[in-house]
DNA sequence: ATATACTGTGTATTTTTTACACTAACTAAA
DNA sequence: TTTAGTTAGTGTAAAAAATACACAGTATAT
């Protein structure tokens, strides 16, 4: 390979902006640097590319080595390019967001050395974060509330089997406002592809709701891509 | 600065969708190459970032560069970072779309050497472009019919003054499919950010349709932000 | 048995979307 | 000046979707 491409100081990084749900409450996954620069902040999890793969398994890999989690539902929002968004130099930042379900799964452990730490915040409680990653946030939340309305996004932060209940919270939870009840659930039902299971709640202290499941092969018989109407 | 970040063969480009309206036509520019690799071949015009510009800076500057033109609108919609789509090295690519107004612009010339001709081309009938621009352009053209639902962009590819059949020619073209007039016409209206004028078209040859044009302050006033409703 | 807590449901009203076709206004040509 | 040609401009009825709204039923815990 000739080169014939002028060389810079520079390099490509992944951020990641990690969301998960619990307890009614949505929840982004933050580590605490160990490293300068900005040691003892919190920052969203991120590493640099290698310069042999490409964004997507970059992305990918570091989700997996900080979380150990693999097959996720990853989605590039937005790149961030800030001439001085990184003290060290000039690095370009990919960012994705990820959707997991947090209940079920080991305690999230960073493997990478950067990190002495890592803990799910609140969204609505976050403290200020390391480079630019305040923005990347926001930035992120709002692409979600977006892609909420017409991708089934929701489904990735729940577990397998859920009840409308915590469809509505979690719905209630990245829009940030309170929904109807009847309206909610006749809606999400009349899409199709909820699948009522002959199965209840268990462990409540109170009558137990319905489980049900998202139909990922109605859904995509449905809508061949999305939930947006075409007239 | 220490060099505390490994360095590669690597860079950062800008690749532009600049999309345009014509004879009730969509229309993208393209370029054609004069160069090595994909000489000869149409490309999307683009070019490296500088070490010392932001991305959104070289965006800018790239379509000056190419076009003449300076505040135009302009959206950064999508990263490509294969490994090997650039065939001379490692190069990601941050692309952006811009929606320029034809009518009554100069002609456009490439100033860059490494173009030999520019054109705008319909986006129904486009020859296989260099390098990942036929992907390029896809995205592009979904990301821009998403965002015409929710974002008053249409009004960046029309003159400042414009009937109200443009107006639909224009999202006919975009969305690809026939809209009903009166329908079209009432909804458009009902939005209260068309500003009707005192004047007509000129120098057609039958009934001259009322001008209007897009009031920006309105438009703010009514949407804070965009044109999702929020319940 | 009783208190507690959440589940699950229907209807009426309003708003939005859709389908649909003809006359009026202007220009150009004869 | 008449006529042919072309687009502008307009309303209504029906269907669909969104909204507002409250209580009885069921399970659990004590």
């Amino acid at each position: 390979m000739e080169p014939l491409l002028p060389k810079f100081d520079s390099a490509f990084s992944i951020d990641c902006v990690i969301f998960g749900f619990e307890a009614g409450e949505l929840k982004v996954l933050l580590i605490e640097r160990n490293e300068d620069p900005f040691k003892d902040w919190w920052a969203l999890p991120g590493n640099l590319v290698e310069a042999d793969e490409s964004i997507e398994d970059a992305a990918t890999r570091i989700l997996y080595e900080l979380t150990g989690l693999r097959d996720m539902h990853m989605e590039q929002f937005h790149t961030f390019g800030a001439v001085k968004r990184h003290p060290l130099g000039r690095v370009i930042t990919v960012a994705y967001y990820a959707l997991i379900r947090i209940i079920g799964q080991k305690e999230v452990k960073p493997v990478t050395k950067y990190a002495k730490n890592a803990a799910w915040r609140s969204v609505n409680d976050l403290p200020k974060l390391a480079y630019d990653h305040s923005e990347i946030f926001e930035t992120s939340i709002q692409k979600l509330r977006r892609r909420l309305a017409y991708q089934p996004i929701a489904f990735e932060l729940l577990p397998e089997k859920f009840t409308l209940t915590q469809l509505q919270l979690l719905y209630e939870a990245i829009l940030n406002k309170k929904l109807d009840k009847r309206n909610f659930r006749k809606k999400m039902l009349s899409y199709g592809f909820l699948k009522e299971l002959d199965e209840k709640q268990k462990g409540v202290s109170y009558r137990a709701a319905k489980l049900y499941k998202f139909d990922r092969r109605k859904y995509f018989k449905i809508f061949q891509n999305d939930l947006t109407p075409d007239n």
